[in-house]
RNA sequence: GGACGCUUAGCUCAGUUGGGAGAGCAUCGCCCUUACAAGGCGAGGGUCACUGGUUCAAGUCCAGUAGCGUCCA
């Protein structure tokens, strides 16, 4: 073995006869544990949050498969419909091609195809190096056959059921990327704005109660006002009582619309009077509806202003008898175009009374960074409501649970004000709606063309088109669980895994996503009895990943880290390329540069995925975003070297040797009953913080045993033994050391697989394990026999001794290599034992030359001291030790016990305590009280006489 | 404006019925001792954001304040 650990040695050739040899498929045999990957895009790649996710999903799937359970984690990718339509859409631009348009729909979706040959093994291979153990043979794309089948068998029952309808609503629409989007794809962004104060004068001589002959109102958007269809005050607002019922004559456009009285205006906000424009505010939509006002659309697809406003009841069907007209001067004008002059025409006609500023929230698009527009569109929607209420109750009553816990409420709240979904997309990547028209616009919904002709009588000569709109990618989605395991088919993956265990996801697609595909899952799924079936059992919500600042990582900062440039390492110039390559703001290229600079002046070493893997669990604490931290990749990578030369230790001194596989007489030491002892607690408690989901905890706990308790302690105390130790003792020590490590591998073995593999490999076949791999050896089990608490406290107190010689060693700057002699005084019988049967671990720890117990009333020679409980460990000062030196290190103590003494004495002297305090505390209390002072007189004690000489 | 979360050592973070304030990294000192210098041994370091309350006892429970963050309107 290497004298380092060097991961990029073994990694891949291992992952690969994983792979080869099938051990990633369901063992078929045990109660089915299943997890379902949250489907990264096809086209896209890896990212520290895929890192995080998938190696908790790994380290879950790996840990079940070890203990039994026929565990499948379902492998699956999704086509991301807007996001790799736009990346094709910039290739294309970026090679000089054709558009979109001038391709055509069906060359260009072939261009998408080929873009998912080209690109789609990218993320998978990343996957591959992260050790992921996904059943790759059942891989799934929602594109692909099968998926696609379900989207529509979805589609066709829900429209039968009524619970898919179209109609012509206010949606938000992107004008760059001319789609419909879902009001999750919206960011409100704070905007430093204007407000606008207009007049619209009064109609038929009315006047005001101030005696003016117009109403003021205040817009944030003055564009819009073509599309006016009435002016609302509150019904309460004493101000305007009269003139509820008369009408206004809107500028610009000179069409009379009414006076209306709704709640919805809040009378304290600027003049208390408000235009409402039911086609292009989602608030006056609903005014709108209440009023029966028309809803006139002044605005294209594109955003600019129409030749003339498209009037419509509110049911959606066009209204031809009102007009909306739009003078010559504004039509075709861009929208903020049209703003500037609007305000300029008001302006001139002075019936502008005020701009102020304003911060608004306003709308972008989160993929094209525009400003959305609410828009009346022809759209298709799922009728959630039922569904809603059937998903809220599935996590109300425990059916679903969150972890952490505290994600239920934000389920709940969405869950209470759900809209229905709007699932049309105006793109061409992704599932075509399954309906089609004929000449007149009716609608036919089936599986396929031929279908809809049968069902319908519809001869062949009726002409019939394809609806042009896709399915928002969750819709097929939403279908993840079941869709993925063969439904519409009852299927015996579909028998067996479902409803599958978790789900590991971020919180920031719980609406998205989760949502919905409970809502999905249980409308579609149920069990024999005819329960709905939930779609997993929990959802385990983990936190962002930040970059070291708390920045979130995106490319456009250029903090974003590539998880293989942690594993293989990447040089400083190689990651600046990386980051300001093919960026779509090349001014901040100069500034990403220098920021990389700093941050990795020296590039990124090589860790290797296991360390990454176990830093990634070391910070998994729950309910909280992480930022990220190369010093604690660094810690980790050393950690993997630990184990890695512990290991070399262990096979050096088993290998080619007789550790008791054979049989054979074997004699334990305290220390190999101890550390057997330490290992079954380390069991119990890893199981713990796995089944709690506690990864942070996991890691603490693999960490703290391995290098504080296995290397620090347990590797020393077998030295002795091995050198000096009979041949019995021997192999006794050589069987708990391969023993002892071999369930350490399996133990880390779901967090670190590869090392642990690697090391396994070797070590198995010396603690007569046998199999072919440790991916499939059983998880360890805790042994309450292998638990010997007397044999834990006597090292315990071998470890107060060897410490006790340590500290004053180190404070009085003894060289550990000087042996040195040491007296004890006050040696109780337990001692004595405890002594002869440790000398040669005393020795050999503490380097010690000699040990003498002196004879009891015998004071011994100036000495340094130490205590074991009772016992003291004296070292005489002679050529040493100096004076000073000590008695500082004793003042410290003394402080140290002083208080201490005083804070105990203090608790215990107050009687409020001592009458209420149960009695286990003040037991407690007591000892502590006890024990203190007998240090403090002890410590005093030695101080006179150390200052005596 | 509403909801939720966070504030503990220089940094990143644990702290699970209220009873000893912890880890890793960083810092300081001594050591190239045949598993490991990506190491060993030893040491120092905190008014647990602030204020008040409940309690014999509060990092932990309650109320409020401040700062930061996220989601929603």
């Amino acid at each position: 073995m290497e004298t380092k650990f060097n991961p990029s040695s073994i990694e891949q050739a291992l992952y690969q006869a994983w792979e080869e040899k099938g051990y990633f498929k369901p063992s078929g045999q045990g109660e089915a544990y299943c997890i379902m990957i949250p489907p990264p895009n096809v086209t896209g790649s890896l990212h520290m949050g895929h890192a995080f996710q998938q190696t908790i999903m790994d380290a879950l799937t790996r840990y079940k498969r070890m203990d039994g359970y026929n565990a499948l984690w379902q492998m699956g990718t999704d086509h991301a419909g807007i996001a790799t339509q736009m990346v094709v859409e910039r290739k294309l631009a970026a090679e000089n091609g054709p558009s979109r348009h001038e391709l055509g729909r069906e060359k260009f979706i072939e261009k998408i195809w080929d873009w998912k040959a080209e690109s789609g093994g990218t993320i998978t291979k990343q996957m591959r190096r992260l050790g992921n153990s996904l059943d790759w043979e059942r891989e799934r794309f929602t594109m692909d056959e099968g998926l696609s089948n379900a989207v529509k068998e979805v589609f066709v029952r829900l429209y039968q059921d009524d619970l898919i309808y179209r109609g012509k609503r206010l949606v938000n629409w992107d004008p760059k990327l001319q789609t419909a989007i879902s009001d999750l794809e919206v960011e409100n962004k704070d905007k430093q704005g204007s407000i606008w104060h207009l007049r619209y004068p009064l109609a038929d001589g009315q006047k005001t109660a101030t005696g003016h002959d117009y109403l003021v109102v205040a817009t944030t958007r003055p564009e819009t006002m073509l599309g006016d269809s009435a002016v609302a005050v509150n019904p309460k607002d004493e101000r305007y009582q009269d003139l509820i019922g008369k009408e206004i004559i809107l500028p610009i456009v000179n069409r009379r619309v009414p006076i209306i009285a709704d709640d919805y205006v809040d009378m304290e906000f600027g003049t208390g009077c408000v235009k409402i424009t039911p086609a292009h505010d989602f608030n006056d939509y609903e005014v709108g509806k209440r009023h029966q006002l028309p809803l006139i659309n002044v605005l294209s697809p594109t955003a600019e202003i129409l030749v003339s406003g498209e009037v419509y009841f509110t049911d959606g069907t066009a209204n031809t008898q009102e007009k909306a007209e739009i003078p010559e001067n504004l039509q075709g004008l861009e929208r903020f175009a049209a703003r500037k002059a609007i305000i300029a025409q008001l302006e001139t006609e002075a019936l502008l009374e005020k701009i102020e500023p304003h911060n608004n929230k306003v709308p972008y698009g989160d993929r094209s960074g525009v400003v959305i527009e609410p828009l009346l569109t022809d759209q298709w929607y799922v009728r959630v409501a039922e569904m809603a209420k059937t998903a809220t109750e599935a996590v109300e009553n425990g059916d679903i649970q969150f972890v952490p816990k505290q994600y239920e409420n934000m389920y709940f709240s969405w869950m209470r004000d759900i809209q229905d979904w709007c699932i049309s997309r105006q793109l061409w990547w992704g599932h075509r709606i399954p309906a089609w028209y004929d000449e007149s616009g009716k609608v036919y919904v089936g599986r396929n063309e031929e279908e809809v002709r049968k069902n319908h009588n519809l001869s062949a000569d009726i002409e019939l088109s394809q609806d042009d709109d896709v399915l928002d990618t969750w819709f097929s989605s939403a279908l993840w669980t079941f869709s993925t395991l063969g439904w519409p088919e009852n299927t015996d993956d579909l028998k067996t895994f479902h409803p599958t265990d978790v789900l590991v996801t971020g919180f920031d697609i719980i609406f998205f996503w989760v949502a919905r595909m409970i809502m999905m899952t249980m409308h579609f799924i149920k069990d024999e009895n005819g329960k709905p079936q939930v779609p997993f059992k929990t959802v385990y919500v983990t936190g962002l990943i930040r970059d070291e600042e708390g920045n979130k990582m995106s490319k456009s900062k250029g903090n974003v880290i590539d998880p293989l440039d942690m594993i293989d390492g990447i040089s400083l110039d190689a990651l600046v390329e990386k980051r300001t390559g093919n960026m779509m703001q090349p001014k901040l290229a100069e500034k990403i540069k220098k920021r990389t600079e700093k941050e990795f002046a020296q590039g990124i070493e090589a860790h290797g995925t296991d360390a990454l893997r176990f830093t990634l669990t070391a910070l998994a604490s729950t309910g909280r975003d992480i930022n990220w931290d190369m010093k604690r990749l660094e810690g980790y990578r050393n950690f993997c070297n630990k184990i890695w030369n512990a290991s070399r230790y262990v096979l050096m001194n088993t290998e080619a040797q007789d550790c008791g596989q054979e049989g054979g007489e074997t004699e334990l030491s305290l220390a190999d009953k101890w550390i057997l002892g330490r290992l079954q607690e380390t069991i119990q408690t890893t199981r713990q913080h796995i089944d709690n989901y506690r990864f942070d905890l996991v890691a603490q706990t693999l960490y703290e045993f391995s290098w504080n308790q296995f290397c620090d302690w347990y590797l020393e105390l077998t030295k002795p033994v091995l050198n000096e130790g009979s041949e019995i003792q021997q192999r006794g020590t050589r069987q708990t050391l391969v023993t002892v490590l071999e369930s350490l591998l399996r133990l880390m073995h779901p967090v670190m697989p590869f090392i642990t593999e690697e090391i396994w490999q070797r070590i198995a076949p010396l603690a007569n394990a046998n199999g072919e791999t440790i991916m499939q050896q059983p998880y360890p089990v805790y042994q309450a026999q292998l638990v010997e608490e007397s044999a834990i406290a006597d090292v315990e107190w071998l470890k107060q001794f060897i410490l006790g010689v340590r500290n004053i060693r180190g404070e009085m700057n003894i060289s550990p290599n000087k042996p040195i002699s040491v007296l004890l005084r006050n040696v109780s019988a337990n001692d004595q034992r405890r002594l002869e049967q440790n000398k040669n671990f005393l020795q050999s720890l503490a380097k010690l030359e000699s040990i003498e117990v002196l004879p009891a009333g015998e004071k011994g020679p100036a000495s340094a001291t130490a205590f074991v409980g009772d016992m003291e460990i004296l070292i005489p000062m002679a050529g040493l030790i100096d004076k000073d030196a000590e008695l500082a290190r004793l003042q410290k103590a003394i402080d140290k016990a002083e208080k201490e003494v005083a804070r105990v004495v203090g608790k215990l002297s107050n009687e409020k305590f001592v009458n209420n305090a149960p009695a286990h505390v003040l037991d407690k209390e007591k000892a502590k009280q006890a024990e203190a002072e007998s240090a403090l007189h002890k410590l005093k004690e030695q101080f006179n006489e150390i200052s005596a000489i």
